[in-house]
DNA sequence: ATCCTTTAAGTTGTGCACAATGTAACACCC
DNA sequence: GGGTGTTACATTGTGCACAACTTAAAGGAT
């Protein structure tokens, strides 16, 4: 008879509450910039967009691609970034299905005070830059299993 | 000057968004048995608890020590768990400052139902044994750290 | 052109998470 | 034993996540 695994020992459990202390241990660097958890992943990727390759702006279906939200969660979170003036969402012109997001002045000169963030999450870690690479790789393998096993099932 | 890390390497990334697909993949099993994953691991805990040393029930502040989570979010969560009649929620006369939780008949036999959930998850993730076993306690080692670090920023 | 399907975004409703605050019971200390 | 601080739980308000659905535009295919 095979002993049954505690919770402790579960991967779900361990990433679920990782996930969740990582954003604790975030918090008060974000605030100081008064951003949220998943308010900084998104002004990241406009971040990286703007000065792209002619930047007419980035689609809220793309951001849903590179974080896996839908527009559920992401319609009132990018109105909330446009209430405190950080971006703008139009219609495309070319496709009026699309809604383009575009950084504002200030949207852009946030990314200044939140370049100190990164490293200061790494120390608090407490983890060789080795062990670091080799856990954030095995994590990313889970994401990429669970992402085919997600794709898979929609079918 | 230092090459700016994308979000896609970043391990706060990955752990979050291998957390909610995680949850996402576990959806359908739990809908079986009715039960969210939060409420899973709350249930989870309790079942392993019935049957322990003199088991007048389990309190609240002991759910949030071992899930990691305030009243602010088991309160509620416990009195849904209470209106689908799977456990009771009781002041303890022993200090009627905490509530103690008990399963019901119902709750009780939830478990059998439950048993074969985390040996599908587990198929789910394809990966073998020991890469299973590694990524684990990879988390497992960022969790507490992260966990060190939010008590000491507590003082 | 007309129908049919697909796609992008928005809306609604439920259930977490968590900060901040409130309330009552317990613990301690002099 | 009365004041003081601590603890356990509940409440309120905000912001995700996500399922289910709606709306409107675009893409075919005939």
């Amino acid at each position: 008879m095979s002993k049954k695994v505690s919770i402790e020992d579960a991967l779900c459990f361990n990433l679920y509450t990782a996930s969740r202390l990582m954003t604790q241990v975030y918090r008060p660097y974000l605030k100081k910039i008064g951003l949220t958890y998943p308010q900084f992943l998104v002004m990241t990727l406009l971040w990286k967009a703007k000065g792209k390759d002619s930047d007419k702006g980035t689609t809220v279906k793309e951001l849903g691609t590179r974080l896996y939200l839908d527009s559920g969660t992401l319609t009132p979170l990018l109105k909330r970034l446009e209430a405190m003036e950080l971006l703008t969402r139009k219609r495309s012109t070319h496709d009026e299905r699309e809604v383009l997001i575009t950084l504002s002045r200030k949207g852009i000169n946030l990314e200044k005070k939140s370049e100190s963030i990164p490293m200061e999450m790494f120390c608090n870690l407490n983890l060789t830059m080795d062990s670091f690479i080799e856990i954030r790789d095995g994590v990313k393998e889970v994401l990429a299993n669970l992402h085919d096993k997600v794709n898979e099932d929609k079918n």
